[in-house]
RNA sequence: GCGGUAUUGGUGAAGUGGUUAACACACCGGAUUGUGGCUCCGGCACGCGUGGGUUCGACCCCCACAUACCGCCCCA
């Protein structure tokens, strides 16, 4: 093999991406009935646009960004996530000005990449599909677009799912709890892991959801989060669970839960799926958050804004353990089988006219005998098979089979051509009488 | 970035340091010179991830590299 797809890239071939139309196509369905409108934005942005938004101290930036310098010596990234290129467009766009309406909503579908090990439901290049609503800071927003992205999951039939939530607070939370968390864990320090050891000062939020046994021992009694919250933090989180609690959505609160990108704060949540795809194990399949000050750090006006953002990846991973996916439809209409190079050119124009009444129409294309024909059109389930053969070519007529029942009848071409519908009918009436 | 496992045809795979690399499915062709789903017959790897090395000789032994999968890290 001479060449080879690129590590941690795949290639989506006929059969899957049928899958990923499904997907795709449903969440453009529910994102509409919200009134999310999609965004395309760049593949690649500048890679200031994530050092600034992600934090530069963040794994994402520090060892997880497919970076280069282009031909005219820019640094520039191919993305590693979404939404800090679209905050980039929100502002760079003016979209937060007065002619659109408030909260401008917005999702977006398409491929990011992140250098680091593959692993399965985990790429160098991978797809996410995520919305951001940015320019309301009312718990209602939140709510929403967690329910949304539920909605989307009971759309296509997801199953064993659980919601966790959990709130950062504001900077001044943050930075009050950050610095309780230091002086808990600094005793605690010659019993922590490497890793842990080495988080503590850099980000000490990241011990929390370590995995090192000892480690969730000694975290086990840290302080949490929530006792750290101001007022209007504390308001938003309360109003956030009673919105779900009207609403049916059942959720559970996890204070260890953090976030690896440093623009988040107030309401974080993350949608895990229990699928056998991941051994039973519960897994994230969507993840997102409130990240107000994000727009102003982008150099915009003071907004807030809340988001999420679903793995492609894993999320077929689970429909295709789970069973969930729709069948491929078997969808061809008729296939045109063609006895002898005379009949070739008759063949072409006839498939051109069906197919023109919008139906689909398949034919040989290698000259193969007439059984090879008929072989190939059972296996693509075609519902008819028209054949023209000499005969056919000197009566003008077509020869037309019911692959159902193997009913055949002759129908002349200009019956064909004024209407094929109809003779679809036909044809497929005589098998019922 | 670290550790482990794997890599044989379109697919699933068997295989031994020594002439021609099982078997099955799929595909193609024939039996049926213009008709499918069954049956029968035949064809289908100049090659065993890539590059070196050991050997009289390697798909099978050694080394390096590549890729995939699993774990860590991190995350969607």
């Amino acid at each position: 093999m001479v060449y080879q797809r690129p590590k941690g890239t795949a290639d989506i071939l006929p059969g899957e991406s049928e899958n990923w139309h499904y997907v795709e196509e449903t969440a453009r369905r529910v994102f509409k009935t919200y009134q999310f409108r999609e965004i395309r934005t760049p593949i690649f942005e500048s890679f200031d646009v994530f050092s600034r938004s992600v934090g530069d101290t963040s794994d994402i930036v520090t060892k997880e960004m497919y970076d280069f310098y282009d031909k005219g010596k820019r640094h520039v990234v191919l993305r590693p996530e979404g939404t800090a290129g679209i905050v980039r467009a929100y502002v760079e766009n003016k979209l937060y000005g007065p002619e659109h309406p408030k909260p401008v909503k917005l999702f977006y579908m398409g491929p990011m990449f992140r250098y680091e090990r593959p692993q399965s439901g985990r790429m160098r290049e991978f797809h996410q599909i995520g919305v951001e609503a940015l320019g309301s800071p009312s718990p209602t927003i939140d709510v929403e677009t967690i329910a949304m992205a539920l909605n989307l999951f009971k759309q296509l039939k997801l199953s064993g799912l659980k919601l966790v939530i959990n709130t950062l607070g504001d900077q001044t939370t943050r930075q009050a709890y950050r610095q309780a968390l230091i002086d808990f864990l600094e005793p605690h320090f010659a019993e922590l892991s490497k890793d842990s050891q080495t988080r503590l000062h850099k980000n000490p939020l990241r011990v929390l959801d370590s995995k090192d046994k000892q480690d969730q021992e000694i975290v086990k009694a840290a302080p949490s989060i929530l006792d750290y919250l101001d007022e209007t933090s504390t308001q938003h989180f309360n109003q956030v669970k009673q919105l779900l609690d009207k609403l049916g959505i059942a959720y559970t609160i996890d204070p260890n839960m953090v976030r690896g990108l440093d623009y988040y704060n107030h309401t974080i949540f993350e949608i895990m799926s229990n699928s056998k795809a991941f051994g039973g194990h519960y897994m994230t399949v969507c993840a997102g958050g409130r990240y107000n000050g994000l727009v102003e750090e982008i150099g915009g006006p003071e907004t807030p804004g809340i988001g999420f953002g679903i793995g492609l990846e894993r999320l077929l991973l689970v429909m295709q353990a789970d069973s969930i996916l729709p069948p491929a439809a078997a969808d061809l209409t008729a296939y045109i089988v063609g006895i002898g190079t005379e009949a070739q050119t008759t063949v072409v124009q006839l498939a051109q006219i069906i197919r023109g009444h919008g139906f689909t129409v398949e034919h040989d294309y290698l000259n193969r005998k007439p059984k090879a024909q008929f072989k190939t059109a059972n296996r693509l389930n075609a519902q008819v098979v028209i054949t023209i053969g000499t005969s056919e070519l000197e009566a003008h007529t077509a020869h037309i089979k019911n692959m159902a029942n193997g009913k055949e009848v002759s129908v002349p071409l200009t019956e064909i051509e004024q209407d094929f519908g109809a003779v679809l009918k036909k044809v497929r009436g005589e098998s019922i009488g």
